[in-house]
DNA sequence: GCAGCAATTGAAGAAATCTTCAATTCGTGA
DNA sequence: TCACGAATTGAAGATTTCTTCAATTGCTGC
């Protein structure tokens, strides 16, 4: 396995790693979609939609196409579906263990005090 | 859907976007195994790997235990292969288009010059 | 108790990423 | 050609994350 493979992960994986992108990419599970719509769906000023599609393109996990006086962008790929369905079970599993693990918390009541819950 | 969401969705991805925090989910992927050997593993000093190491126990991805004088680290569900490998599918095919990019700008020699890729 | 190894923690400076603003490009229609 | 709206860009300051170091904790054996 060649070394910096990690790094290519890592980099993809932080490239997903902001609230605005992650939208973007879900919306566009429905088909590409003009910039115009993207900003009516997502909650954020213009120039910081254009700055986080410019992170998306350079990847390359999304590409753009001007069609008139629009942009439209599209899913470069068909398997981004199938990574965010599978980080949703993931955080699924998560929270829902978090939530066993508050459950267990209130329910044990300590005495002593083992005080090293972290 | 609830707001946040994005932001959690956000996060997870930002826990995973680190080389060594990717190398150790990897290496978990074939069982429970100790600090000492992931430190064999990784390269990357002690004190490092422990920082990645909570980074990833905070998430709630991994879990620890303690035996005797080692630490074993586990990964605390079942569904990181399945989305490792979609990582990896993505890269791939990501690769392989700019891969496909490279081919067509070498075999295309301008004349005019559209001199507008990006 | 104390020495010794394994692992974690806290803190500080360095490095990367985010947000925001003004300036610019691109196409359309007057 | 000029003005206009859509979208992108570059740059600066603020925020976050990384790396590294010294100090600490936890366990084992003497």
């Amino acid at each position: 396995m060649p070394v910096p493979l990690y790094q290519a992960k890592a980099e993809f994986f932080r490239m997903l790693g902001h609230p605005v992108r992650i939208r973007v990419l879900e919306l566009l599970q429905d088909g590409p979609m003009p910039v115009r719509e993207l900003l009516a769906n997502i909650e954020v000023e213009r120039s910081n939609l254009s700055q986080q599609l410019a992170v998306l393109r350079r990847s390359g996990i999304v590409t753009s196409a001007r069609e008139a006086d629009t942009v439209v962008y599209s899913l470069a790929g068909p398997d981004v579906a199938e990574l965010l369905g599978a980080a949703r079970r993931i955080l699924t599993e998560l929270i829902a263990g978090q939530q066993g693990l508050l459950d267990e918390l209130r329910a044990t009541q300590p005495v002593g005090a083992p005080t090293r819950g972290r």
